[in-house]
DNA sequence: TCTGGGGTCCTAGGACCC
DNA sequence: TCTGGGGTCCTAGGACCC
């Protein structure tokens, strides 16, 4: 007989999931793929038109979206300048961004995923995480998945995808980065040290520029060095937040799992206006405002969502930034209550604008679908010992983040059974 | 070299309540 | 009268990702 348990986590501002989860649904088997299209944009541009095909592409004018393996090899890279992206390959073709066309691309590929398990978490238009755990007698190991997988998306959709797999999602990633371009790779789990180890520090998730220059700063260059620290060491040098994350993945440690269903948390819409922008009048802006605001909110119809918080971004001249946001009392979708908080915080903002020079605004409407219970809900199979109960709270902390954990009730089915308090 | 358009998450301080 | 701690919510900024 199991005792069927309820853990009850407040989980102060955010919100999102009602479902029951099954925690401890972990496998020693390598049956995480990650799936990842090679320079989306690019591909979708050469799959369309056979003249740029083995040619180098550029997607993109002021700012590269996307380039072609063609165009990496002479050093043009995602979100470098236009200017030097032609003087690094001067024959490149580039060709503006066909944003319909690539979303109708993404949702073939994603029906090709989900043709191959239900168990599909997207993390962005081209790339996704595929748990294949369970599928072995239907569809054969997880790397003859991935191989059929990468097959059909290319005889189907026509484009190249690379695929990773590995036991946790984190290895399933920098595997899918590793072998690209169109390939596949398995990280098999009695070498997972090994595979990790001699990476450097910036494949780990999170390290960024910032990050990596100041470990860099302290001589930690690859994963193996991370290891070699403490996780408070690690604190003292990135915070503590990233100290325990990075210590974590260093130790090759990652219990996230395939989390379908997540929900969008915030919806926006920017514009860069360039060096136009510092002569527009006010009504020159307030209708790139009313379009954005437009846009936004016919989104948020679209997908039946409502949000309760409105954010300012605002870029200048030199490239600084500063948001504004104002909360509203309750979640809306409607353009004239969203716009009126806009109008409110652009005009709030008019002396830094006139100060300092305005070159981008955008909008973001968060705290989205916030009314509603703030609970998520554990479901355990059998009654959680200390380790479980750790291991649940590890799990709200990776898939709510750090600050949000704030309560945690356990609740049991069973009158008999003991009923503890889980920590802050 | 000169910088797009979408997002996510974390941190920190202050107001306010109990 | 003076003292406190914990918790929530809001705002702002920063780092990172594709």
């Amino acid at each position: 007989m199991t005792a069927i348990f309820v853990a009850r986590f407040s989980l102060g501002t955010l919100l999102v999931a009602r479902a029951c989860e099954h925690v401890f649904v972990s496998s020693d088997a390598a049956d995480i793929l990650h799936a990842d299209l090679d320079s989306f944009y690019a591909s979708v541009e050469q799959r369309d038109d056979r003249s740029l095909r083995g040619r180098p592409v550029i997607v993109g004018g002021g700012v590269v979206l996307a380039a072609s393996y063609e165009a990496k090899a002479f050093g043009v890279r995602t979100a470098m300048g236009g200017r030097q992206a032609k003087m690094l390959c001067p024959q490149a073709i580039v060709v503006p961004p066909r944003m319909a066309a690539y979303s109708e691309a993404s949702a073939a590929v994603f029906e090709v995923f989900h043709d191959t398990t239900p168990l599909v978490e997207p993390l962005s238009v081209d790339e996704a995480f595929l748990d294949v755990s369970g599928l072995g007698r239907v569809s054969g190991t997880p790397v003859q998945i991935g191989a059929r997988l990468r097959e059909r998306v290319l005889d189907e959709v026509g484009l190249p995808i690379t695929v990773g797999i590995a036991r946790t999602k984190f290895l399933a990633k920098v595997a899918s980065q590793e072998a690209k371009p169109d390939g596949l790779l398995l990280v098999p789990p009695d070498r997972e040290l090994e595979f990790l180890h001699p990476l450097p520090v910036r494949r780990l998730w999170g390290v960024g520029a910032k990050t990596a220059d100041k470990l860099h700063a302290h001589g930690i260059r690859t994963v193996a060095d991370v290891a070699e620290l403490s996780e408070s060491m690690l604190g003292s040098i990135v915070g503590g937040g990233m100290g325990h994350q990075l210590f974590a993945l260093s130790h090759n440690i990652d219990r996230r799992r395939v989390v379908t269903g997540v929900r969008r948390r915030s919806v926006g819409a920017q514009r860069a206006l360039g060096r136009a922008g510092n002569t527009m009048s006010d009504s020159e802006i307030d209708a790139v405002v009313v379009n954005l605001v437009d846009r936004i909110t016919r989104r948020m119809r679209k997908s039946d969502r409502t949000g309760r918080t409105v954010v300012l971004r605002l870029r200048f001249d030199d490239f600084s930034r500063v948001t504004r946001s104002h909360t509203l009392p309750r979640a809306t979708a409607a353009t004239d209550v969203i716009l009126s908080a806009a109008r409110a915080l652009v005009a709030a903002a008019a002396p830094l604008i006139a100060e300092r020079g305005l070159t981008l605004v955008g909008f973001a409407v968060s705290n989205i679908d916030r009314e509603g219970a703030q609970q998520l809900e554990l479901s355990f199979d059998a009654e959680p010992d200390r380790l479980a109960l750790d291991s649940a709270v590890d799990e709200v902390r990776q898939r709510f983040g750090n600050g949000s954990l704030t309560r945690g009730v356990l609740l049991g089915r069973d009158p008999g059974l003991e009923m503890p308090t889980l920590p802050d």
